[in-house]
DNA sequence: CCATGCATGTTGACAGTGACAACATGCGGT
DNA sequence: ACCGCATGTTGTCACTGTCAACATGCATGG
């Protein structure tokens, strides 16, 4: 299940793989279909027996990175050592936001890519596939959520659009952090409004 | 004061207006240089007279997007016609962050190419600049925690930071709204995740 | 076991882009 | 009146996405 004679086979995969690793760098700019091509072994206009379009490339590379965010979440869940439901509630729900942030920080040319709008229509939303949502930022966080009832953290009559809320402050927070006006923050001062965002966010639900 | 010869004269504003315009409906994308240019009615290059590169004249045109920003942020605080000096500030609060997402939602040309990440390491930031911070979205919302404050409803020690939770918050459900995966929701939807985005900073603060 | 079809990959071309270099022009100061 | 230098122009280059026409070889049917 490797490359077998690979001049046929698995192309397309190599190419979003291609495409990945650009990505990581150079954000999404730097998914250029001839670089990506090249980088895979074959020539440029090769992509376009896989897929449609530049921004359907894209989109793929796009959902990739999105993967790699969700298995960042799903480790520092994983991490959370607490016992008592209660708190532990909690800290997995810290947990994940932190993960986010620290993806953006760490991972910006992925997180970029992630959200740079090529995920249009085509892809796969998690409310719709229930299937990959494995993974799924959005459904990583509705657990959490949900965990929060359960444990009675949050009353249910509040836990509709409860999303909203913390994922919008959480990407808010990367976004301004990472091309936004809070680019160049000192690394003290975003440690801190990190604190203060997931901080506020706890409070709000 | 208006363009005299304009063979010479204002150009410069000129290709910023050229390219504000086409941002407000093709986003940073569509503020090309020869585009701008042709506009402008001027040859291709004429730009680099006045911008050292393609990233500089789009630099300038994100600051005038965020400029539109703030005005809207201005007039809607302006509309606000609560007399009590506690529900006004709170009315305040949630008329800017109201404004920053229709912004985001009407003019998601200019909303994009505000926050192109163009608006890099030369600009005003408002913090340094306190001359043209009359417009700036940051501090016009510093100026609603302010008053916060003085009202009574923040308690001071929380101030610090608080910035950081209302502006991420608000930011990022814009930011998802105008290109994320919440792009496609209902209007409806849409407008409940709005709604409760500003209770839960509003409890968060 | 061979021929053939069709998916897959290649070559060549074109318009549009940002950037550079060399050239033209005309206003402002001496 | 002159000339310098800021401002605008022409020409060109490498690179990008995309299309059309062509090559190739694996899987299928006879």
């Amino acid at each position: 299940m490797e490359n077998r004679t690979y001049h046929h086979g698995n192309l397309r995969e190599a190419l979003i793989d291609a495409g990945v690793a650009l990505a990581r760098t150079g954000g999404p700019s730097a998914v250029v279909l001839r670089a990506v091509s090249r980088e895979a072994g074959v020539s440029h206009n090769a992509a376009y027996r896989h897929f449609a379009d530049h921004q359907d490339l894209l989109a793929a590379v796009a959902v990739r990175c999105m993967e790699q965010l969700g298995l960042l979440m799903v480790r520092r869940t994983a991490e959370v050592a607490d016992d008592d439901p209660v708190p532990r509630a909690w800290a997995r729900l810290a947990a994940i936001g932190r993960a986010y942030v620290d993806f953006a920080r760490t991972e910006h040319g992925w997180f970029r890519t992630a959200f740079s709008g090529a995920t249009a229509h085509g892809a796969k939303h998690a409310l719709t596939d229930p299937e990959a949502g494995r993974t799924d930022p959005y459904t990583l966080l509705a657990a959490r959520l949900d965990e929060l009832v359960q444990v009675g953290e949050l009353p249910p009559d509040r836990r509709p659009g409860a999303e909203y809320a913390a994922w919008s402050a959480v990407h808010g927070l990367s976004a301004l952090l990472v091309d936004g006006p809070l680019r160049d923050l000192p690394a003290e001062e975003a440690g801190f409004a990190v604190e203060t965002v997931l901080a506020a966010v706890a409070r709000g639900l």
